[in-house]
DNA sequence: TTTCATTTGTCCGTATGTATT
DNA sequence: AAATACATACGGACAAATGAA
């Protein structure tokens, strides 16, 4: 899963598809932290503000909650309908 | 209407509902174009990147509309429901 | 056709604030 | 006290689309 600058999908697009196609295959498990911040800035060369652009997307769709100080972490596909953000 | 950086409503949050509300009076008429990117840096002193993240959640609620190196238009409230972008 | 100005979205690198461990 | 973690914010830069000259 490698992030294109060359194509005409954004970047931060990219990596939501990324993280949320990992979330969907099981390799981010459910009630798990998705990588941080940091990492994910190292891991694909992008910014921090490109990271957050990613991460408000998968909040917005459920995909991933914040538990502040701690992380991002994966929400079950059976809580995905309405929760804490909704 | 002024940005206070000192509350807990973040600063990119609070245009968004000042434009919002600007739309909702009639201040800010339908079928015409809101405030230039650069005028709303000026006149509220913030970056260009806050103001994208709030013209970012009006688009996605719907009530403005890009037309590509134009600007942002006011979309009439009869059309807020679904079009173009959705 | 080419050039120039305008406008937006995207992106970077850094910094700060708040909360948790 | 210190490290970790995320959201927010800044200021600058670039590409693409539009319109006017």
């Amino acid at each position: 899963m490698e992030i294109d600058h060359g194509i005409d999908t954004p970047v931060w697009r990219q990596l939501a598809d990324i993280l949320r196609a990992q979330i969907d295959s099981g390799e981010l498990q459910e009630r798990r932290a998705i990588p941080t911040k940091k990492v994910l800035i190292e891991r694909h060369g992008i910014s921090g503000d490109t990271v957050d652009k990613a991460t408000a997307q998968l909040r917005e769709e459920g995909y991933i909650r914040l538990v502040f100080g701690r992380g991002l972490f994966v929400v079950p596909a059976a809580d995905r309908g309405a929760k804490s953000g909704e």
